[in-house]
RNA sequence: GGGCGGAUAGCUCAGUUGGGAGAGCGCUGCCCUUACAAGGCAGAGGUCACAGGUUCGAUCCCUGUUCCGCCUACCA
């Protein structure tokens, strides 16, 4: 064939766009799930339709694809499923911000024009990510992307919700849950994040009823809470406190006087002072504390607009008329400075002294959640978590790396309801019918026109809104306004995008998926909850695997944050590296349970890997005219034999890594064979057959050299696709893409320990030789001469195989001598297993350096020697160690001896050489 | 507070049944050798955090200490 052009660097942009279109174009990524072959299949965890791609979905995305390509080349039925999430407060946000901006808002739109606006913005912005996927090459069945809002991801939820409130597994009730005062809405747990703080402690003199000259003393962060306090509680076995149980204090600021309480759950004698105010409607002990004792729970908090409220502070409290008048309409924070204030001027506050505290906050905002009152649906999680426990436990579903089992497990055992009511308007909204009739007219919020719902109305519960009220027939029926948990509908994504509740055969074929892929951060949010809600509706794990992978930091292992500035671009990177570069890059710092410092030096690294291939192609494309012929192994060429043997081990080692998901050590071993032994050995060793055209190895080395090429390509290919597809398009192949060609397999007729060993030889001679020229000054252009003595004869055929390599390596020409006839000026005796090379020496040399470093060498030698010899002798070491043990120590002393007399023999010559 | 993980070369890390301490990047020297200077060759650099223990032998196993991460948690 004629030789190919190729340029002299590789150019990635001229490539992957290419690429990244025409496998789509020619459908290679869809999935047919009536094929025979085993099943593999994997849903990507759905990125946020506001979202870009960031380099944590790069690492994400990187992996999935590589193990997906990997089993599509290794002729598994394959689907790997796209899709986004509607992302409800982070999507709300984004389109609010840009409604403000045209002086308009939520409120004023109204909520069916507002979620409009928002399906408008998704239809032009929300497919950004997904054109990003595919730049990174993504071998996803696009046709197949998914939203959790569409069409049949909610008829999902809406079966998902109404059979678990059939079940009583949802239900609606009054709780005190975590409230972001700035997205307006109820939270879950796993959604407030805790940050460690300097706050301060407050301690406030609480009179005694019977006698005001005597006080609790009462510590408390945040005594704004005061207002709502229903109870002060004291340890029952406290003896400083016991007997005022049953007892009242006055509570400052107010008229009210709240009773004493003993609580042995809520209070720790020695923190503080022992005594704990409670606040039922603003704390989640004390709520708990409340029900033990029959409190009532006084809400100060305005939910809306997270201002002390004046009905509620006012009907409630009973203040004093400075407090009345001064506090309501603050926020908490200045309500805080303002109480303050006020205590102080009683002369109730005792102290205030600094206080490590955690405080929690929304994940979306990292605005400080407050506990809150409120009527919200909720999970009940209990029933399950059980089934979700008992999947992993026996080994149903595996984690790796197992040490999140146990993460898992303990958070699963200790699991709380989950809220699931959002007062947000982006979202599946609930199905749930209130009879306007039968609640007596709805109130409406003055902040936002919601209907006020009771709990004492029963919601009507259906997958669509009733024609009229079961109780009363009347027609008016306003569904519940809150929307779900956006996890909610993340929890059915295994399942419900593949059709489910109809029993498709997509669902038949690809569920359970084969494995999810993820980083730690969801793995409460999503991956736990995807496990009930499987086995709940399926009957079945949703995965069989679950691979957590690090989180990505930047190169000083901070997390990235815009805000920061130190967040990596993967789109930026892939322009400026190539997406092989970064995608090469991700995959080989992935090991388990290390987070990734990712640093734009690694990715240039591996940019010029990329190149190095290239090149060894390029090199490849020069020489490959003229014939070629396969001949069996046993007749090929040393190298030839040496690189297929190599190969295969190259081959065994990717799979099994990659059947174990350590992607770090298979694309180290693809690097190190790539360039270590591939480019810097193999090419060199066959430079000159290939050169010479006439070489009687030509046809055989020219075949060997195609088949390395082609199969590296193969082999790479899940984790560089784009430079594997371009250069295999370039040599002898059959088929039409690279993609669905087969993954190499272990090939044992390749391995060769005769080869291995013969290399071995070559390796260890050249590298002698070459340290020896840097020794002498000797310039790598200038030409030595190899003087080859036979120490023994049986070992010519072996001299014939080695020495040629040696000398092309080593830039010499060889001449056999015979032992006596040993040149006088040789400088270096180069001695392994039985051969003997001598360098001729002419010209200047740097005696004194060569010295030094033969000194320093032999008494490293020596201390070693020492050292294994004392092993050796040691008489239970002789008795006790195993005996390869023995053996090995033996070789290992015996090779240093070796080494020892060429490096005295040599010694002797140079202080011969400088006596002169 | 509880739990988990980490500490190995200047940096980032690998080191899987306890027996020769490794890689990449960076650094130094030489080389623009007809695939690649985004390259080649050679080299310097480590008390494997600290202290004990088990063992003939410990980077590896055990105990304790220090420091650093992460997860989790309602000490007011």
């Amino acid at each position: 064939m004629a030789s190919f052009q190729l340029d002299k660097t590789y150019d990635p942009k001229a490539v992957e766009a290419r690429w990244s279109q025409e496998w789509i174009t020619r459908g290679y990524f869809r999935a047919s799930p009536e094929h025979p072959s085993q099943p593999y299949s994997i849903v990507i965890p759905p990125p946020n339709v506001t979202g870009s791609l960031h380099v944590g979905h790069a690492l994400n995305h990187s992996l999935q694809d590589i193990l997906i390509r990997w089993r599509r080349m290794q002729g598994r039925n394959t689907l790997w499923l796209p899709g986004t999430d509607h992302a409800g407060i982070a999507t709300q946000n984004v389109v609010e911000k840009q409604v403000l901006a045209e002086g308009a808002s939520r409120e004023s739109l109204g909520r069916e024009q507002f979620i409009e606006r928002v399906w408008q913005w998704k239809a032009t912005s929300g497919n950004t990510i997904v054109n990003q996927q595919k730049q990174l090459g993504e071998s996803c069945d696009w046709d197949r992307l998914r939203f959790t809002m569409d069409e049949g991801l909610s008829k999902a939820v809406l079966e998902v919700f109404v059979r678990l409130y059939e079940e009583g597994l949802i239900y609606r009730g009054e709780r005190l849950i975590n409230w972001c005062p700035r997205c307006l809405t109820a939270l879950s747990d796993i959604e407030v994040e805790h940050e460690d703080v300097k706050g301060q402690l407050y301690t406030i003199r609480y009179p005694l009823e019977e006698d005001p000259s005597q006080y609790l003393l009462v510590a408390t962060t945040r005594p704004e809470t005061m207002l709502g306090d229903t109870a002060v509680a004291v340890h029952p076995e406290d003896p400083r406190y016991n007997r005022l149980i049953g007892k009242r204090v006055l509570l400052p600021l107010t008229t009210r006087t709240i009773p004493i309480v003993g609580d042995s759950i809520l209070v720790d004698r020695e923190f503080g002072t022992g005594a704990v105010k409670i606040t039922p409607a603003h704390d989640f002990n004390d709520f708990e504390a409340g029900e033990r004792h029959q409190l009532s729970r006084i809400r100060i908090l305005d939910i809306h607009a997270n201002l002390l409220n004046e009905s509620e502070l006012g009907l409630a409290t009973r203040m004093i008329p400075q407090a009345a008048t001064a506090l309501p309409g603050l926020s908490t924070q200045k309500a805080r400075l303002k109480i303050e204030q006020l205590l102080s001027n009683q002369d109730a506050l005792a102290t205030v002294e600094s206080h490590k505290m955690a405080l929690g906050k929304c994940y979306r905002c990292k605005t400080v959640v407050e506990p809150y009152l409120s009527i919200q649906w909720f999970v009940k999680i209990g029933p399950l978590a059980e089934p979700a426990i008992k999947a992993v436990e026996d080994g149903r579903i595996r984690i790796i790396p197992e040490s999140w089992v146990n993460n898992y497990l303990g958070w699963m055992r200790d699991i709380k309801d989950w809220c699931i009511s959002r007062q947000i308007w982006w979202g599946h909204q609930i199905p749930a019918w209130y009879c306007e009739r039968c609640h007596g007219g709805f109130l409406r919020s003055k902040h936002d026109n919601r209907p006020l719902i009771d709990l004492d109305v029963p919601p009507i519960v259906a997958k669509s809104k009733p024609e009229k009220c079961p109780q009363c027939g009347s027609g008016n029926l306003v569904q519940d306004p809150d929307v779900l948990d956006t996890w909610f509908s993340s929890a059915l994504w295994p399942f419900s995008t593949l059709g489910w509740p109809d029993q498709t055969i997509e669902l038949k074929t690809y569920y359970p998926t084969s494995v999810l892929v993820t980083g730690l951060d969801i793995l409460f949010f999503w991956v736990a909850r995807m496990i009930m809600m499987g086995l709940k509706f399926m009957g079945e794990v949703p995965f069989r695997d679950v691979y957590i992978h690090a989180l990505v930091r930047d190169a000083e292992g901070k997390k990235m944050s815009k805000s920061k500035g130190n967040v990596i671009d993967p789109l930026h990177v892939m322009n400026e590296y190539g997406t092989d570069a970064l995608r090469f890059t991700l995959a080989s710092m992935a090991s388990p349970g290390r987070d990734v410092k990712l640093a734009e030096e690694r990715i240039e690294g591996y940019r010029n890997f990329a190149n190095k291939i290239w090149n060894a192609a390029r090199f490849a494309h020069m020489y490959l005219d003229g014939p070629r012929v396969t001949l069996p192994i046993s007749q090929r060429t040393v190298p030839d034999r040496w690189i297929l043997s190599r190969l295969n081990h190259t081959i065994k080692t990717v799979t099994v890594e990659l059947e174990s998901y350590r992607f770090d050590r298979a694309s180290n071993v693809l690097y190190q064979f790539m360039w270590h032994e591939f480019c810097d050995w193999y090419l060199e060793l066959i430079k000159p057959v290939l050169q010479n055209s006439d070489h009687p190895d030509g046809p055989g080395t020219r075949n060997t050299l195609v088949q390395i090429l082609e199969t590296t390509m193969r082999l790479l290919h899940p984790f560089m696709p784009f430079i594997t597809e371009e250069l295999w398009q370039t040599i002898p192949h059959d088929g039409h893409s690279i993609v669905s060609q087969a993954y190499p397999m272990e090939e044992p007729s390749w391995a060769s320990r005769e080869a291995e060993h013969l290399f071995s030889l070559i390796e260890q001679t050249v590298n002698l030789v070459r340290t020896g020229r840097v020794l002498l000054n000797y310039p790598p252009a200038q030409q030595i001469t190899f003087y080859v003595a036979h120490e023994d004869s049986t070992k010519h055929d072996l001299l014939g195989q080695v020495i040629p390599h040696v000398a092309h390596l080593g830039r010499g020409t060889v001449e056999n001598i015979e032992r006596s006839a040993w040149p006088t000026q040789q400088l270096l005796r180069l001695v392994a297993e039985g051969l003997s090379v001598g360098i001729n020496v002419s010209g200047e040399v740097d005696l004194q350096k060569a010295v030094d470093r033969l000194d320093k060498q032999l008494s490293e030698v020596e201390k070693e020697s020492q050292r294994l010899s004392g092993k050796l002798n040691h008489a239970d070491f002789v008795s006790k160690a195993p005996p390869e043990v023995i053996a090995d120590h033996k070789d290992r002393l015996r090779a240093l001896a070796q080494d020892h007399s060429m490096l005295i023999s040599s010694e002797q010559q140079l202080q011969s050489m400088l006596g002169q």
